[in-house]
DNA sequence: TATGAATGAGTGTTCATTCAT
DNA sequence: AATGAATGAACACTCATTCAT
């Protein structure tokens, strides 16, 4: 019987609760997320997690909101320092790659919650998705008026791409790294270096007037 | 009682095993993978596969080894048309793109084996991936020699950034497709080119001599 | 924190969540009737319930209890228009069907409790039940008095058989309506009919002196 | 681990599943009715149960189908000693009582069944149920014929009142046992025999021509 | 006295793995 | 070698009951 730590406030609790299970994501990854270790490792009993989330996978959605707030919050304060459009733009894929290194199993988080069966409302997750899109697009449209980026290039477009490739580096360099020979030889920054220069080369604004 | 094909060679038995998981695993995906299925599609007992199999997850690192393994095949296929490396690099990107769009329960086959709890050896398919990454190598080195390619880029480095894209684009494109608002305003097809041309115009070799 | 009703007397406070158990048992029935729901209806806190009753079991008890004094009122009610004997008996059993349309949980909730495992004390449904067996004797030994009623039948016996046969009847139009071949075909009124008016026949009083 | 009785053909696996269900069903009735339960009657694991049958829904339908199954026999044999139709209907009615002092929680399951909720195909015992309801019938209509019953009777109808009644009576004479007070002064088997009598009255054919 | 957060045993169901035949 | 019946731990989720405040 567990003793102790009641009358906590609601919003503590279901923090805790939530905490135990970025845990255990961490921990053990989507696959093998159970409610029975988010109950162990919130040292609470099952039931008491039932208490303040309907299901599993509500837990899940709300972590998901959670983790994509925290990365537009990131990406805000790694563009505050920067004036000029690409290098703020340089700094997301920096931040990003940093964030992923701490909380690298958000990846199979996001692609739990974005499976057709997944049936919970989502609406946090892509609200805030989508402003994390409209911030680089904003970024982007700044940088085309001051012309520091090519005009030519659709803003939308161009930050799917920027954000595909960057977040396709970021997962190769975490999930290869222990499965390609002679890795260590390869030194992960550079790959994240290389492909933040070849973005930021392919949409400068080469025509100077 | 199951009848006729006994007796086979250990090996062919194998692969009859690995045929059958190789069908359910496109027809159900990963989640719902059973050895069940497995042994009802290769019409053998169950636990004849335990026979020729430790486990499942030997099953599927088998899998993944027949995945890349088909993965190369189509890579050198798709170059042998060109003959500038330029153009090989771009009809790889493609390949991978049609590749995935047919094979697309790989890409959850691929995500389960690589990670970090799947204890399984699966240096066979370490072994093909290092030969994709070789087969790549060989085509930067060749074009660099061959005054196409920017020789000052690192082959091993650049193989891995460009491969790394266009694996994170093609992901994006096919996982992003049913949450992102607006998706369809993107034509995907444009994202994948985008990031190709990025790819092209960021390793060309401008210093003519 | 709940506030107002507070103070009440233990048997008021005993009513009130009786009331809501009964609302809840109308609701949703005896299988999905739970603590939760009635704590909620009542207005009070899930504690609380169990200040004024030992276990759920205990509020259905108490809850048959007023059931049945409920069906002994509208057996008074349903008999206080007739003067003859074998009319009172047939308005008994009409209204008993009128009842258990109302009411059709109860007939849930009193299989329920007369079940062999439980095990709590239900004196005051059995008295209530021995009422309404005494007044339906006291209705037959009227008749055989006023020589409307066949003298030789033994009273109680009888009660119990018209008793039995009714509840049986209408028990079978609720529960096979659903299943039965042809039943639409079947006026459950008139199966109800066929058997009062059996019941009515086999103990009048044939021979008139 | 459990050992032994290996082998056994898989219709007589089921059997004995069944025959545990049955003896749970009966110590236990339906609400606490689990596979639990069955399991260690059956003494089995409880994945062997489901690899019997598909859902615990399933093992309750399948009894239900045996129950009437049984019962419809144990007509058919009440009745053949028997050559008068009225005597035949009468031996229905005492068959019916002896059946369910043997099976009576056969009650419980069949409610269980007959609810909206339940989504297992139940074909096969309404089926039999119809089966039971034409073979009174049947015994009406010659009943009929031989002049032995009167003939202005709807036998279907008439069947329908004879079972509800007679049901009825069982199901009052078994639960009210423990409840009704002075319960042991009423020879339960007397209620029966009033109300079969009852029954013979209200149908003979008393034209006689 | 009243509260309601916390408990944890118990449900039906799945499936990788074992092992007697 | 091949079988497939049997296993049992694991899972998400429920709810009557308790007890510190």
């Amino acid at each position: 019987m567990k003793v102790g730590s009641k009358h906590q406030s609601a919003e503590m609790r279901r923090q805790q609760i939530l905490s135990a299970a970025d845990l255990v994501l961490i921990d053990v990854g989507i696959e093998d997320f159970t409610i029975d270790q988010v109950a162990v490792r919130a040292n609470i009993a099952k039931g008491t997690v039932y208490k303040y989330f309907k299901s599993k996978d509500e837990i899940l959605a709300e972590l998901s909101t959670k983790a994509v707030s925290l990365l537009l919050q990131t990406f805000q304060q790694a563009t505050a320092k920067h004036n000029r459009s690409i290098e703020k733009l340089k700094a997301i894929c920096w931040a990003a790659y940093r964030y992923y290194q701490t909380h690298n199993t958000y990846h199979e988080l996001l692609a739990y919650i974005e499976r057709p069966e997944f049936d919970i409302n989502v609406q946090g997750y892509i609200k805030i998705s989508q402003s994390i899109q409209d911030f680089c697009e904003s970024i982007v449209i700044e940088g085309q008026k001051k012309g520091e980026i090519n005009p030519t290039l659709n803003p939308q477009l161009l930050v799917r791409v920027i954000w595909a490739t960057n977040i396709g580096v970021i997962q190769f360099v975490q999930t290869k790294q222990k499965l390609i020979q002679n890795i260590h030889e390869t030194p992960m920054d550079e790959v994240i270096n290389i492909s933040v220069q070849m973005m930021a080369s392919g949409i400068v604004n080469d025509k100077k007037d």
